[in-house]
DNA sequence: CACACGTGGCC
DNA sequence: TGGCCAAGTGT
């Protein structure tokens, strides 16, 4: 199979074998409303689409447009996009709603370009709208197109400083028409059989052109560059309640979990600060620890707790028994789930 | 440009 | 079970 064969091989498996979600037109349907497009595509920076879906669905019932969005309470928003991770991206999702909304008449721009200047839209996000939103050709490259393509190319260049390299390898491979169908093709196909582990190579529609199957190893595809290890970082979180409410903070909007509600916590850092970044002084008992590994540090969160009144104006009582709706990041509902188990 | 930035699932 | 990885972006 020559190159110019693979996007009609593509096409015709992805007819057969497309994954049906919530957020795409099956193929010969009118385009998905490029709000839906544009959301979902946000959501799944490397976010899997089982994590995604019931976050997708909260968001179209509550929000079901741009303008909506636009419109929201923005703490709002950050609650419920608790727990999916990459807080950055929920700032982004509001600040992009807010700028389609003033700035665009709330529709879209339809152009690779016009996309990739808002907030929270790179490379791939642009390229991924505007050819399944739109139909634009464009060239989509996500970690399951650098998948297929580095074993197709039988290409062994270290990922990410040979990127542009593999791109223009995708460019060579990428049709003119039904370009968001390929993109999404492409993606089926990275999560249904070149897999990372054990590759399906004997169902591939692309198998008789794929260098790397060819050579029989194409679960060394792609290279990528080692990794730097995780370092261990402690910090304390302090759950100080009144006997029904909780105290909260909200996290600045830079750094690990911005924006986000949270317990109140000092710097963490390679040296157990222990009680040294308390809000309040108070009789503290410990209710024990979190281990919570984030991208590029692991963290033992130690959790104390005291009954005590407290004044400050950077803060909010929270009543305990509503602590599911706070909207806390996971490492935080962990920490507060340890707190209330260990009340007496 | 290398690094910061979450979380859960997989083996 | 600890390491790897995911539909990346911003700085």
């Amino acid at each position: 199979m020559s190159v110019d064969a693979v996007p009609e091989n593509l096409l015709a498996w992805y007819d057969a074998h497309h994954r049906r979600l919530p957020w795409r037109a099956a193929p010969g349907e009118a385009p998905t409303d490029p709000y839906r497009v544009w959301l979902s595509e946000i959501m799944l920076q490397q976010t899997t689409v089982a994590a995604v879906k019931p976050y997708f669905d909260r968001f179209t019932t509550r929000w079901p447009t741009v303008t909506d969005l636009a419109r929201a309470d923005e703490g709002e928003v950050m609650a419920a996009w608790a727990g999916l991770g990459y807080y950055a991206r929920a700032r982004n999702l509001i600040a992009c709603a807010r700028a389609v909304a003033d700035d665009h008449g709330g529709r879209f721009p339809d152009s690779e370009a016009g996309l990739r200047a808002l907030p929270g839209i790179g490379d791939y996000s642009a390229a991924a709208i505007a050819a399944i939103a739109f139909g634009r050709r464009a060239v989509v490259v996500d970690a399951n197109v650098e998948r297929v393509a580095s074993r197709l190319f039988a290409f062994d260049e270290p990922l990410p400083k040979a990127r542009p390299a593999l791109r223009a390898l995708v460019d060579r491979i990428t049709p003119d028409a039904r370009a968001g169908d390929f993109a999404q093709a492409m993606m089926d196909l990275g999560s249904a059989i070149c897999t990372i582990r054990a590759p399906q190579c004997l169902l591939c529609p692309l198998r008789d052109g794929c260098a790397a199957r060819i050579a029989g190893n194409p679960e060394d595809y792609p290279v990528k560059a080692a990794k730097k290890a995780k370092p261990q970082r402690l910090g304390t979180a302090f759950w100080i309640e009144d006997g029904a409410r909780v105290w909260l903070v909200r996290r600045p909007d830079k750094g690990m979990l911005g924006g986000m509600r949270a317990l109140p916590s000092g710097p963490w850092t390679d040296e157990d600060p222990g009680l040294a970044d308390a809000p309040v002084d108070a009789p503290w008992r410990e209710a024990g620890s979190v281990d919570h590994v984030f991208t590029h540090f692991a963290l033992r969160l130690r959790v104390v707790t005291a009954v005590q009144a407290l004044s400050a104006n950077d803060g909010e009582w929270w009543p305990i028994d509503e602590i599911e709706q706070a909207g806390l990041p996971t490492l935080f509902a962990r920490a507060a789930a340890r707190a209330i188990a260990s009340r007496v």
